[in-house]
DNA sequence: ATTAAATATATTGTTGACAATATTGATTAA
DNA sequence: TTAATCAATATTGTCAACAATATATTTAAT
């Protein structure tokens, strides 16, 4: 349990110093968990009073939704909801593939001897949670997301992470929740993981790029399928 | 001259519907071209005064500047424009590395025969350029870009498109600008360029993404070495 | 003289009112 | 009945005043 810690939901840890980022945290939430639908309308003097500030700093909260594509916006017209499509999510696990592989290789370049042990032992940790709560999705998911954070991290590439933390994974996560959680592949995962892990420790940047990149167009073909399931 | 046209500055074409918008582009030309110096505070008030609007479609812009990471902000605290360093451009290379190896990849997959044929056109216009107008750096460099984003529009994947446009293009326009011009390495790559050009008419994805990447790695060894010697 | 506390100033955050634009519904002409 | 024009409404954009926070300055104590 040592280590560095989980980060879901980092950003709500320590209070926001403005009304207009508690906001934002509060509005991004709704959004990924489906308690604002997709495509549904923002009307800003509505929001204001649902969430019981004025206009101007909620304005700058659906700015910030809007910079982490969760909200689209035109001006003039308002603003809406996001509506993820299959297309959408394709180009987000593509982006996702070639940023992480990237990731993979610097963390295999530049992560410490520490870094590596730790990352170790969260896989054990992992592989604890499958074979104990074997169903649990949930914890499995985000443990998921913890192994990619812990990659993006270590590439020591502020650019890369802050996409990947700030934007990629808030969609994919709210593209999990609302197809009502995608299948396990605990498993199959775990073993990727490690291989990743193995590749990084032996200071191989290729392979470790190359892995990388496979995890993610595997997970993608089976996110893929189950899309086309439900919305075509 | 058929085709798509040239994407230099495309944001301000159309005069922006809002005060805000046209206020960030005008702040934004004015950090890369250096008339904000690097560093500099940013004082709310000032600014508005300066642009000539109040505080509230300001802040909007400021909002928007630090989205594309052209200032800096802290909480109550203030913002100001960035400044580049060695550390910053490496993780902005590295980024743009691995995203437009990715959209060579797609372009090789996804553009019409039309675009190809187009894309070569431009290409043979950047040779009678070259060889014209041998010394002028400017027009060298934002046909460069040029040939870029036409393989981001082919890519297809609107994520991709918008951070290299709208975000990493910007940054490399600063830094070259602060910098003085690089070296011209027109010839060279143009080479380059043509050989990607070429795997993409040959549908060769792997290829096409390999030469993209290389080209733009070796386009950051150079720039890396001139940072180096002008901030260390 | 140096540090710490307190005060004053400057700057950002928030609010509610007003202006400009877009959307909706009603009215009229074909 | 349909299409087009105009008025009415709703919604976003902009502004200026006020509140909260941080920074700079002064004062007091050691």
């Amino acid at each position: 349990m040592t280590g560095t810690p989980s980060i879901v939901n980092t950003e709500e840890l320590h209070e926001s110093p403005t009304l207009a980022l508690r906001t934002f945290d509060s509005i991004k939430s709704d959004i990924i968990n489906g308690e604002l639908a997709q495509g549904s309308k923002i009307v800003e003097s509505d929001l204001a009073l649902k969430y019981g500030i004025s206009r101007g700093p909620l304005r700058e909260a659906i700015h910030r939704l809007e910079r982490i594509k969760l909200i689209v916006r035109i001006p003039h017209a308002g603003s809406r909801v996001i509506t993820l499509d299959t297309r959408m999510m394709e180009d987000i696990y593509n982006a996702r593939e070639s940023l992480e592989g990237m990731a993979a290789r610097l963390a295999a370049r530049l992560m410490s001897d520490a870094e590596i042990e730790s990352l170790s032992k969260l896989l054990d940790q992992h592989a604890a949670a499958i074979s104990e709560t074997d169903g649990k999705a949930y914890f499995q998911r985000e443990g998921d997301i913890d192994f990619h954070y812990r990659i993006a991290v270590a590439s020591q590439n502020q650019w890369i992470l802050e996409k990947l933390n700030g934007e990629l994974y808030q969609l994919i996560r709210m593209c999990r929740h609302q197809s009502g959680q995608f299948p396990s592949r605990a498993q199959t995962a775990l073993e990727q993981h490690r291989q990743i892990a193995a590749a990084i420790a032996r200071r191989d940047e290729e392979l470790a790029e190359i892995l990388m990149r496979r995890h993610i167009s595997g997970a993608w073909e089976i996110v893929k399928t189950i899309l086309e399931d439900q919305y075509d």
